[in-house]
RNA sequence: GAGGGCGUAGCGUAGCGGUUCAACGCGCCGGCCUGUCACGCCGGAGAUCGCGGGUUCAAAUCCCGUCGUCCUCGCCA
């Protein structure tokens, strides 16, 4: 029966065969990952993508068969055919899945040879990432890329089995669609019918989803590429992919539990690991006061506190001169770090300057004895009090900063982030998502000097708010919401305008004219007039989304084929000049200055 | 657009107080090895130290410029 396969028909993968199928006989595929040679025996390590089987050569059985095992190397393809067999007492590789047995070989075909790699396939050795991108089809046989690949498949096979069961439909949103030049610069992709006109690649499919609400959709979500032709970092690529999402004929909380019900189960289902549901939730304006950011990293406890009203008329002359002026005296407390040098002391100063404090004043305890510039002007009661609200331990270091509320707020959430890193303190947990709300509707853009959407221009306004529009706009806050995981903004949405007039208001308060905005929005302004039904929604970044899950810094880390930080395909060499031939069809010139 | 890190054999790194400093590990090639699993042992090939210029008797090392790459800020509704 063995003989009627081809010898690349292969009866098991590489990372399946265990002690109880021995005495069968096998035929397993796949890359030579190590020949070991003894001389006298050789041992192969055959792999797929599901594991390590390995493969004994013993010229006492065959010496042909010995001979050709002989001239394997790395990254051959070869098909193996032979007994599974248990390995002797004592040999057993409790590492290795399938460390019991090994394939006693009959039968060797090598399929394919391979050129001397450019890499070590190995997983001991960091490499240069340009290398991997470049070789990727290399880097993708490597156990952890692959074992990436199969988490991010896992991830989105759940979000689609969970939206599924909630009644949505996936729904395909054009890739070539208008340019609308807010935001985001687009990648535009010329035409050839239609000489001198040009596509934009979407930088979501928020329009779409919207319309398609008003179509009638009431559930839609769809793993959607999106695009955005701006400066990358490690967590953003030019090209990535969302988890977008809209909902009809519901509220804020729908979604909220909606999403939380997602995330619940593609955890359960992709990693084996059980949330917690309700996701814990604050408003925008807790999360700027607490944390001195809108995305709170809640893996850690540290918060800040105002100690105004603990150090007012100390004396010391810093702190009484800001709150004088209005200012505020706010602390944080590092676990841990009461007994750090004066050099380490130092470092948080310099830092807490670059993020725009004009001092750090430090109060370190060391086994409960405080030291710091403020016990000269405190009283030990006043001092202890302090303590007590700063929730400072035997051991810990609190730090206070003086000045504007916002903005120190702001740097000892940025020092805040900096002492996690630093001082490795310890997490609380692995995953902590967070929900923020009632974020501000309008920002003020100081370099254009004017009023715009916070979020976008179609989020409505919180229903209390809503008098606030004409007198004091900046002041209303949105049905706004993002979720945040591990101090990442992993997602953000809003329930949506579907009222003519408040959308109406909402442009006039951006200073755009109706004219102006029926001429970039004008289609889906039309489609509001048939009959737009309440709706909102949310898209999460699913490349941030199993980065994280996969304990990853970097997005390009669980994508198949990214670009580099320059956008550039190492592999590929996109993006590329286009041949005169192209230009000339689509009838474009190029206006690029000479190289130097 | 700005700031910072890095650039030394196919890969990962050391050397960076100026004069045996071009080294180590992996990989590669040759030889030996009958229970290995990051196999082991012996030997070998392989690098104008990113590129250009400068300082010096002497530069991988110091200085200037430039290119590449990564990280961050700006930017990213």
């Amino acid at each position: 029966m063995m003989n009627a396969l081809p010898e690349y028909r292969r009866t098991h993968t590489c990372g399946e065969l265990k002690g109880v199928d021995r005495g069968r006989c096998v035929r397993l595929a796949g890359w030579v990952n190590k020949r070991r040679d003894l001389g006298g025996l050789i041992f192969v390590d055959i792999r797929d993508r599901y594991g390590l089987t390995q493969v004994f050569f013993d010229p006492a059985k065959n010496e042909t068969l010995f001979k050709l095992a002989e001239d394997l190397k790395q990254e051959y393809v070869i098909s193996v055919e032979g007994i599974v067999s248990l390995r002797p007492e004592g040999m057993i590789n409790a590492s290795m899945p399938t460390g019991e047995i090994e394939i006693l070989a009959e039968k060797l075909d090598i399929l394919n040879d391979a050129c001397v790699l450019p890499f070590n396939m190995g997983e001991h050795q960091n490499l240069d990432e340009n290398l991997r991108m470049k070789y990727r089809y290399l880097d993708l046989r490597r156990q952890p890329m692959a074992e990436r690949m199969l988490l991010r498949h896992k991830t989105a096979r759940a979000v689609r089995e969970y939206f599924d069961a909630n009644n949505f439909l996936e729904i395909e949103t054009p890739t070539l669609m208008s340019s609308t030049p807010e935001g985001a610069r687009d990648y535009l992709v010329p035409s050839r019918v239609h000489p001198g006109k040009v596509y934009a690649l979407p930088q979501s499919p928020q329009l779409f989803k919207q319309l398609l609400m008003v179509g009638g959709m009431d559930r839609y979500f769809q793993l959607a590429r999106c695009y955005r032709d701006e400066d990358l970092r490690a967590d953003r690529q030019p090209e990535f992919t969302q988890i977008d999402v809209e909902m009809s004929f519901i509220e804020r909380d729908d979604i909220i539990n909606m999403i939380e019900g997602m995330l619940k189960y593609t955890f359960d289902k992709a990693l084996g690991v059980s949330l917690q549901t309700p996701f814990p939730r604050m408003t925008w304006h807790e999360a700027m006061d607490l944390y001195g950011i809108d995305k709170p990293d809640l893996r850690y406890p540290m918060i800040i506190t105002d100690v105004s009203d603990n150090v007012k008329d100390s004396g010391f002359q810093v702190f009484d001169s800001t709150l004088a002026s209005g200012g505020r005296v706010r602390g944080i407390t590092v676990p841990g770090a009461g007994a750090i040098s004066r050099k380490e002391g130092d470092e948080i100063i310099t830092k807490g300057k670059e993020f725009g404090l004009a001092g750090v004043v430090t109060l370190a305890f060391n086994q409960g004895q405080p030291k710091s510039p403020l016990t000269k002007f405190l009283s030990p009661e006043r001092l202890n009090s302090l303590r007590e609200l700063m929730k400072a331990g035997d051991d810990d270091l609190v730090l206070f900063a003086a000045g504007e509320q916002s903005a120190i707020s702001v740097a000892l959430g940025k020092l805040r982030l900096f002492l996690v890193q630093r001082f490795q303190l310890p997490k609380t947990s692995e995953f902590a998502f967070l929900w923020v709300i009632d974020f501000p509707l309008f920002s003020f853009n100081e370099e254009e000097k004017r009023i715009e959407a916070e979020h976008h221009a179609f989020t409505s306004p919180l229903p209390q708010d809503q008098h606030l529009m004409d007198t004091e706009p900046l002041k209303v806050r949105s049905n706004a919401y993002d979720i945040v995981l591990n101090g990442v903004e992993l997602g953000s949405g809003s329930i949506r305008i579907h009222d003519r007039t408040m959308q109406e208001k909402i442009f006039k308060v951006m200073g755009l004219s109706s004219e102006q905005a029926f001429e970039k929005f004008g289609f889906l302004l039309k489609a509001f007039e048939y009959g737009a039904p309440p709706h909102g929604g949310i898209a999460l970044g699913f490349d941030r989304l199993t980065a994280i899950m996969s304990g990853q810094e970097s997005i390009r880390e669980i994508i198949a084929f990214p670009k580099n930080h320059q956008a550039l395909c190492p592999m590929t060499g996109a993006p590329v000049t286009p041949a005169p031939e192209q230009l000339k069809i689509l009838k474009l010139k190029l206006d690029v200055p000479e190289e130097k």
